[in-house]
DNA sequence: GCCAACGTTGGC
DNA sequence: GCCAACGTTGGC
């Protein structure tokens, strides 16, 4: 099983709003960044996802959620209405990739990324090097585990 | 295929 | 709101 972080902005999508959804699924479509495409394509159900919060007051892991529908083509691509239209992307040839993720667990308080930077363990998480924007990653069984220990 | 300009991300 | 670091775009 592999396990991933994915960032968000809470007034955008917070691990709260996974609660309130509908089967406490939702789908984490509206991503537009080759590389973060290219790991959501590899996530399978039941990998296990971190959410991060960025751009807000707590900034650092909030939760962890799961995967329950591996890749399949975003919707709003397709939908002219949506802020993540794509023009370029076709139905037969689709270009970017959701997933459905769900609830699993909020942690009691968020990890602060300071204190994640502060890690040793953690000098090569991709989220902690100096202008990472990559909003999906991977993230090692060693990292997972280091990352929960700072809670 | 190069690269300058531009837009976006995201911490501070 | 600032700005550094990228990714993307488009002229050539």
């Amino acid at each position: 099983m592999a396990c991933w972080l994915v960032k968000s902005e809470p007034s955008e999508c917070s691990i709260d709003d996974f609660v309130a959804a509908p089967d406490r699924t939702i789908p984490w479509d509206g991503v537009r960044n080759y590389q973060a495409r290219n790991f959501m394509a590899q996530m399978a159900v039941g990998d296990a996802v971190m959410v991060y919060h960025s751009s807000c007051q707590h900034i650092g892991v909030a939760g962890i959620v799961r995967v329950v529908r591996a890749a399949y083509p975003d919707p709003t691509q397709f939908n002219s209405e949506s802020p993540y239209h794509d023009p370029k992307s076709t139905p037969e040839k689709p270009r970017w990739q959701a997933v459905d993720l769900q609830f699993e667990r909020k942690l009691p308080a968020v990890i602060p990324l300071q204190t994640i930077k502060a890690a040793p363990a953690l000098s090569d998480f991709p989220l902690v090097r100096r202008g990472m924007r990559l909003s999906v990653m991977p993230v090692t069984q060693a990292q997972w585990q280091a990352i929960l220990a700072l809670g």
